[in-house]
RNA sequence: GCGAGAGUGGCGGAACUGGUAGACGCACUGGCCUUAGGAGCCAGCGCCCUCGGCGUAGGGGUUCGACUCCCCUCUCUCGCACCA
């Protein structure tokens, strides 16, 4: 090989050219064009955390591909990018370092920022925005404010979920396994105030979306129709014994009722205390609640622990029996789920059947299963399944599903007992007792009570001079130029909300921000939102299942209420792409298995490490780091630059031939093209990048087999060109920089980034000679060159005439030949 | 326990609606070229003893034919986990 400088590949100075000039150019900024249809492309957005890993680097490689592969193809693509820049980790660092967390993001930012550039995404950085900037969190403000108002917002004290060591309180959905989705402590629950949104209020209707959600994988589906967990039953009331109020139960199982033995209701509910102050029960039952309450915090979530409960001295009564019901406060009883009591049925359900062992309680059996007798002496678990109802009154003999409507209108006719819908999902609390987030804009009067912060007041900045305590304390609480405010009803002296909004609120609507940048009168702009969303795609990791998907749903329909967006849901297709691993587990730095991807673009280039993180496994599915693989991408991107400069020459002067070769070695690499555009076409549309880039890497061998030094039949050089800007346009949304500067060398004046994607022929990519395979009894004997379509019996002819085939059917009869079209004959013996 | 998904060479992974299992790449082996090569080129590469046989976690079944469809078992990953 020559020591010619331009022959060589260099990388890095060909990655600076092409990104200077698409910034240079606009090529990636987008407007609103009606005469192309849109497409909107988004990755989930980063965390300034000071670094991008490998898994960002395989996200948004996936992303660009696709957004690169869409504009090719006459798509009008907006593909934005920003940073997800409240939350805790920059608060923590500004502890350490004595600094502040915003000096500490927007460094960050930065630097990641130049990382982005250095990889060669397209992306429109006119849109870019940070959600710590108050033009962004000014608005989720005004949407707080209009929210409250609308009622879809309220304070409430309750049991939450605390991390000690965050300091501050999580959501539902941050709880994972008892611990915090960040720091993995585990959590305590502890009483207190905060704010929360109605999400409750949109459980139906964003589990019926679940159905209409296509473009989702089934998994996240799932995972979500559980999370909301809907379940159909009935409210029953049972009067209390001696006392002036009812007790509410929730079941699924109304059928069961007239099999209820005793009662149990949660630690936390208030008959618990009144019920045993009556009967003088006050000091065991009050025992019995603290040990549960100390039980609970020390749990170990993976184990069940065992059926705990104490008498409460009341009793209830069965409104369909009439049965007296001893009431027991259990410990497996939930406060915040249906009503925090149960009518406990202990043949049928296995909980109760355990705690019935335990006690000492009467077990009825109410149900009998199909072919079996049940009996409450012998039974060694309960029945949970449907049968025949018995020993139930006028219900007995009707069916499970039967007797659960007949019951519950029985209890509606009678006022006792209603049909009821309960979910697993609980409000989305929001508060945290944290600095680095967007504040909370509510005022706390001691006359008026709380009161919204007037809209023309907005926003509440977060204050910049403040000090941290180490134990991070968050530095609002007690910040008197902050908290100090009067009130906007009475004028009289009142105090800030100094809580701050759980960072999943700014990644809620983000991706319609983008529709909307530098927009300064109103949170989003009617004309391009509705241009612009839904988002077509979405892209990121499976992690964010529930949390971040749930809660962008979520907000995607609290704003169409607020007449802010004309859409139901956000993100029409949503590709969960799986992490990236390294010796079998998860890169993380506590295993010392990172990879640096500054190390690998220096050492490689973007254009590499981009195309291995595309090859190496299909985007779902989890991405095992090779480092030699690594070097097979980039020996790859080598052998093309070196085949297409040494024909550099006659590239650039190749004329256009024939528009279909007839026939020889230019017929056979014309075929090869167009079947290859044709694969790779269709591989980008199911997202296969994977099988795309072994195709263009199958037609470039062919092509060097073929057009190479030692081959005697070289074709004819229009149809090398053809070969060569394929791979190149096939090629490009992976390894952009390495194909415009490809593009430009053999003779192209505009950007490749601008061309239109290859169109396929099916007319060329036609097979004229087929192999088929002959079999005998299903076992491979033979192959046969026939040219396509040929006749059948001409084809079993020609198979029955093998000499290989012969010896295995010599002395058997031939008892059937089956024969599939230019695809195989199978003799059966 | 419940729900979802997955088990294919030494490795990552291919295989369209059932029709040549192992594309493409990595690793490995041999050769060429070279002062050298971690560069490049050529050839080989599922397993077993030659014709041939056996092979897609294991066992059954449907079919002319099964990685693909059906039943059972095992293993792994993920999610939920006293939700009444």
């Amino acid at each position: 090989m020559s020591n010619d400088k331009s022959l060589k590949y260099d990388f890095s100075a060909i990655e600076r050219k092409w990104q200077r000039k698409w910034q240079e150019n606009k090529t990636f900024q987008v407007e609103i064009d009606r005469n192309l249809p849109k497409y909107y492309l988004l990755e989930m957005f980063p965390y300034p955390s000071g670094r991008i890993h490998m898994g960002h680097v395989r996200n948004y490689s996936i992303g660009d591909v696709i957004a690169r592969y869409k504009r090719m193809n006459g798509f009008n693509v907006m593909h934005p990018i920003g940073w997800d820049a409240f939350g805790l980790p920059a608060e923590n660092a500004a502890i350490k370092n004595n600094s502040h967390p915003a000096k500490w993001t927007y460094e960050n930012i930065d630097y990641m920022k130049s990382q982005l550039r250095k990889m060669g995404f397209s992306y429109d950085w006119n849109r870019e925005l940070a959600t710590c900037d108050p033009e962004y969190y000014r608005w989720e403000q005004l949407f707080f404010v209009q929210l409250y108002k609308k009622g879809l917002i309220y304070q409430k004290v309750t049991t939450v979920n605390w991390c000690e060591s965050c300091r501050t309180v999580l959501a539902n959905e941050q709880v994972i396994d008892g611990c915090c989705w960040r720091c993995d402590q585990q959590i305590i629950p502890r009483e207190m105030n905060g704010w929360f949104f109605k999400i409750t209020d949109y459980a139906d209707e964003l589990l019926d979306w679940c159905d209409k959600l296509t473009g989702w994988p089934d998994k996240v589906l799932t995972m979500q129709r559980n999370w909301i967990g809907k379940s159909l039953g009935a409210e029953v009331d049972f009067p209390v014994d001696g006392w002036d109020e009812s007790l509410k139960i929730f079941t699924t199982r109304p059928d069961t009722i007239f099999g209820a033995t005793f009662m149990s209701i949660a630690p936390e509910h208030p008959l618990a205390a009144k019920l045993a102050q009556k009967n003088g029960l006050q000091k065991e039952v009050s025992e019995f609640v603290e040990h549960t309450r100390s039980a609970r915090q020390q749990q170990n979530p993976d184990v069940e622990p065992e059926k705990e409960g104490i008498f409460t001295g009341g009793y209830a009564v069965n409104p369909y029996t009439g049965d007296k019901l001893p009431i027991y406060t259990a410990n497996f009883v939930l406060m915040e789920y249906g009503t925090g009591a149960v009518m406990a049925v202990p043949a049928h359900d296995q909980r109760d059947f355990e705690f019935a062992h335990k006690y000492d309680i009467p077990i009825k059996v109410v149900i009998q299963p199909p072919g079996a007798e049940l009996d409450a002496a012998t039974m060694t678990e309960a029945h949970e399944g449907p049968g025949i109802l018995v020993d139930s009154a006028g219900f007995s003999g009707m069916d499970s599903a039967e007797a659960k409507k007949a019951i519950t209108s029985h209890g509606e006719e009678q006022g006792f007992a209603r049909q009821r819908i309960t979910y697993r999902l609980r409000d989305w609390g929001i508060s945290r007792q944290r600095y680095w987030g967007s504040p909370i804009p509510m005022i706390h009067c001691p006359r008026c009570g709380v009161q919204p912060v007037p809209e023309d007041d907005l926003p509440v900045e977060l204050p910049t001079d403040v000090t941290f305590a180490q134990s991070g304390k968050s530095p609002l609480h007690d910040l008197e130029s902050f908290y100090k405010t009067s009130c906007p009803k009475c004028g009289g002296e009142a105090r800030r909300e100094t809580d701050t909004m759980d960072t999943f609120v700014e990644s809620s609507w983000y991706y319609a921000r983008y529709c909307c940048p530098g927009e300064r009168r109103e949170p989003l702009r009617r004309e391009a939102v509705d241009y612009w969303l839904p988002v077509d795609q979405y892209i990121g990791g499976v992690e964010h299942a529930i949390l971040h998907l749930l809660y962008a749903r979520f907000f995607t329909k609290i704003l169409r209420d607020l007449g802010y967006l004309g859409i139901d849901e956000p993100f029409a297709d949503l590709l969960t792409q799986g992490m990236v691993i390294k010796d079998g587990t998860k890169m993380s730095k506590s295993k010392g298995n990172v990879v640096d991807p500054d190390d690998l673009v220096q050492q490689y280039g973007a254009d590499t490490v981009r195309l291995f993180s595309l090859f190496a496994a299909p985007p779902e599915r989890d991405l095992e780091w090779s480092d030699k693989g690594v070097e097979g991408a980039h020996r790859f991107l080598h052998r093309i630059f070196r085949f297409v400069m040494d024909k550099r020459e006659m590239l650039q002067n190749a004329g256009n031939g024939p528009v279909a070769p007839a026939g020889g070695p230019e017929r056979d690499l014309h075929r090869k093209t167009h079947q290859t555009i044709s694969k790779v076409s269709r591989d980008f549309a199911s997202f296969h990048f994977n099988t795309a880039i072994s195709a263009i890497m199958e037609l470039m061998n062919f092509l060097s087999a073929g057009a190479g030094e030692s081959s005697k039949t070289i074709p004819a050089d229009f149809v090398i060109k053809e070969a060569v800007e394929a791979i190149i346009q096939l090629l490009s949304p992976m390894a952009p920089h390495f194909c415009e500067e490809l593009w430009e060398q053999i003779g192209h004046k505009s950007q490749l980034s601008e061309s239109r994607w290859p169109v396929f022929d099916p007319e060329a990519a036609r097979e004229d000679e087929i192999t088929m395979v002959v079999q005998v009894n299903g076992k491979l004997r033979g192959r046969l060159s026939v040219s396509a379509g040929e006749d059948e019996e001409k084809v079993k002819e020609m198979a029955l005439a093998e000499p290989n085939v012969g010896k295995f059917i010599a002395d058997k009869t031939i008892r059937k030949i089956i024969v599939v079209k230019d695809k195989l004959i199978n003799i059966v013996v």
